[in-house]
DNA sequence: CGGGAGGTTGACCACCATCAACTGCTGTGG
DNA sequence: CCACAGCAGTTGATGGTGGTCAACCTCCCG
């Protein structure tokens, strides 16, 4: 909602999600030394097999994660949004075992690794909130597992519009029911297996069913409940990280 | 190799390949209170939707980890043999988001989370090689997205294949050259998104271009460097917890 | 000896990929 | 202001990979 929020207050708010913290705790944080990127959209952050010695939180803007298979396709592994750090393993693991790229505009926040540490070796609290994250992080993983090897192609593109959305609510990035997708279509099949065609199609299908209205990319989700069914979409493995539509949830 | 190692020396195996453990460290895994438990094949260690207090360490056999779709499909996310602490995440989030079964007979390790976790507030580095084998649990999951997003059938069992192997060499469980898999077909189905069927004509394939010989589920690695080519396999994700098979590795 | 689980093989078919053409939009330079 | 290029989206025709169904086999164990 607060598009002025800035990168610490942003970081507040997901480990908040995550912890309580107390006040020492959120200064620490906002004491934290970043440097602020602006980013173009398809522009590479860390590239697979680079060493590592920073840590980025988005900031503004969406990004991706992604691996490639020796025939060139792409797999997408990941979604980020502002208040992700969208690094932290590399906090332990030194070489990048995957490619994150900026998909629109936006800005990062640079944060060294061992200023990280020190903040996490000082306040237990927070370093709990961002092993939980790292946790979590591997549980939408688990998921995208199962959606991608178990679901039909418009139950899997459903589901991923469902994690996205639940996604953005908890970060309070945008009501729900007006917004305009990142990702392109090509995207939305890279991340679930399926092509771009394909995904077109899916699409359609689902605002014909009543899921939502979309026109390009700009979506309204008319029926929460009905597209969380065709998704077999259930928020439980995002373990807080997610908020379901307010008014639609319970509909 | 050795099948009489206990299970808190086949704990420090693992954590030493991850971080370099002294005597006082390795003494205090030593001491954690185990309770051991042996297991029939197919016998439920963590059902989703629980709650869990304990954390189990795989001393022998080897188990899985998966979810349900709504269909009834089953996905597995992971294969775990004996050293594998399986459900670290719990530590952390309370509820499980999947489940943990056995695959064969064998015998789990468990362990308090408090107990765990003081360990890990004494002794950093064993922290550390906690929170490395998480994250490169994650790792392994991004790549399973990838094999079963983006992987024909052939390379997605051979993948597999690989991934298991190369672990199992790591943790020194048994000579390659002469293996017996502890999954059925349909289990492997399961972790690929492929049927039982696919998977036995994918491997009969495997077997005519010689990656390997099989009769049942003995298995002979005959031409690792040609297996390895079809999977489109590159250890670096496993991060050090993969040994590709030693005299064949560079032939 | 009988039953069951796992493995193997064949026939058929559906879902989704592929290829291709066309539209609409946006930004850019003449 | 228009022309044009390029990207994203849309739709149709066709085909292949892998699913489904079914039969049968082997092995193991009671």
């Amino acid at each position: 909602m607060r598009n002025q929020a800035t990168h610490t207050e942003l970081l507040v708010r997901k480990l908040a999600l995550l912890e309580q913290l107390d006040e020492a705790e959120k200064a620490a944080i906002a004491e934290l030394s970043f440097t602020l990127e602006n980013m173009p959209a398809h522009r590479t952050l860390v590239r697979e097999g680079s060493e590592v010695t920073d840590c980025c939180l988005l900031v503004k803007g969406f990004a991706c994660r992604h691996k490639m298979a020796r025939t060139g396709k792409r797999q997408i592994v990941a979604f980020h949004m502002a208040g992700d750090m969208m690094d932290l393993q590399h906090s332990l693991l030194s070489r990048a075992d995957h490619n994150l790229q900026m998909i629109t505009d936006g800005t990062v926040a640079w944060v060294s690794i061992k200023a990280l540490t020190a903040v996490c070796n000082a306040y237990p609290r927070i370093a709990r909130a961002f092993a939980k994250d790292a946790l979590i992080d591997a549980s939408i993983f688990r998921e995208w597992v199962l959606n991608v090897g178990g679901r039909d192609a418009k139950t899997r593109v459903a589901h991923m519009l469902c994690e996205f959305v639940a996604r953005r609510e908890a970060m309070g990035i945008s009501p729900v029911d007006a917004m305009r997708l990142p990702m392109t279509q090509e995207q939305i099949g890279d991340a679930t297996g399926l092509t771009a065609v394909h995904v077109n199609r899916m699409l359609r299908l689902l605002s014909e069913e009543g899921a939502f209205v979309h026109e390009g990319r700009e979506l309204v989700i008319s029926d929460w409940p009905k597209l969380k069914a065709i998704a077999d979409f259930d928020a439980a493995y995002l373990h807080g990280l997610a908020h379901e539509p307010r008014e639609m949830a319970m509909s």
